[in-house]
DNA sequence: AATAAATAGATATAATTATATCGATAAGGT
DNA sequence: ACCTTATCGATATAATTATATCTATTTATT
């Protein structure tokens, strides 16, 4: 196998390149050069450079670079050629948001169900679930990422219970930091630090 | 000035610390060590210490800090000890969650209101108002955090709208790659490219 | 055909960030 | 008093990430 390593610093940044590629600003443009879209992207030129040639090395000078051949392998780099469903274990407000935000599509996520600890089944809410249901349905449904917004003091055994039932990335919105085996992968989303750290010296 | 310079990665595990060192978990300890700190946030020992050497460097062998002089430290440094004020200026399903959360007053920073380009007054939410109040709003309120979460095509002439009303920290929710004047600092939290990044090789 | 301009790609360098190693020091037991 | 242990702090090293510089290539222009 071939599996060339890309760091993930450029993994980070492939999601806003396939953004912009797509985007109505290179809608007449069959090629697209690495400086206008480091301007657009806010990146140095050399650094985009770097990315693209890391996912596709096929630019040419003076012309750039094929639009859809770019966008298709920063697809394949980011293996969103295929679809992949993810669920929410909530418990916050952010539940809602992320259920009914659809700009995750744009990469072929789709947060299909969202199961609750507290379950009120008294409200008719579309694809709200009580806890218990989730096993059941992670077998049914191909479900790779798991999303917790549930709080603090179960973060960790909602982590647990989603490793056992196969997931391999977590999107982690609680403010601990979560202990997972080695091939599943975790990011976490800690609003009110990310906040902090923006604030601290303005 | 002795402003010594506390470096980005630095003040992003701040508040991770902060948050544990407050915690239950250490409710009966005056002491903290390095090495228990390190394990529940889960980064290398020997980074937490050069982390709080660079805020505190006031440990002792076989004792480890003081907690509640760190906590004061990591404040300082992370300058929370006074309040500070934010507002959205909105559009997208993550405003209420954000307007809603309370997580945020763990760092002193407070949610205040919510503006909306298309404003409908018929409803009576508290704290929400038309994006025409907003100039009037800053200028009465001390306001120094602006949120954006409007799409794609107005982010920009809201950053520039935040910029000219002498907000100093834009918390960026649009996937757009915002320009702002070197003063202003800008996190951008393009939620879609992260579950992107976390969902590729996986 | 010669030349200029734009741009990719390679190489080199710098900056940032994280980890490992080791000596010094404070507390507690022997 | 001395040894042991836990821990800090300093120094050194490594890994990661970003930037700068240079050369080669392709197209357009003269």
């Amino acid at each position: 196998m071939c599996e060339k390593k890309i760091p993930k610093s450029v993994i980070e940044r492939l999601p806003t390149y396939l953004h912009y590629l797509k985007s109505d600003m290179f809608k007449n443009n069959e090629m697209v050069s690495s400086v206008k879209l480091a301007k657009i992207v806010g990146y140095g030129e050399v650094l985009v450079r770097k990315d693209l040639a890391m996912v596709s090395g096929t630019g040419k000078p003076k012309i750039g670079y094929n639009k859809n051949e770019l966008v298709m392998k920063i697809m394949e780099a980011l293996d969103c050629v295929k679809m992949k469903n993810a669920i929410i274990v909530g418990g916050s407000h952010f539940d809602s948001a992320l259920l009914l935000d659809e700009s995750f599509s744009e990469y072929n996520i789709f947060i299909k169900a969202k199961f609750e600890i507290n379950y009120n089944g008294s409200f008719n809410r579309t694809n709200v679930f009580p806890l218990s249901d989730l096993k059941e349905y992670c077998k049914k449904e191909d479900i790779s990422i798991g999303i917790i917004t549930v709080g603090e003091k179960d973060a960790q055994a909602i982590c647990d219970l989603l490793v056992s039932l196969n997931i391999k990335a977590i999107w982690n919105f609680s403010p601990v930091k979560l202990k997972v085996p080695e091939n599943v992968k975790v990011k976490e989303e800690n609003m009110a630090a990310s906040l902090a750290a923006l604030a601290a010296n303005i």
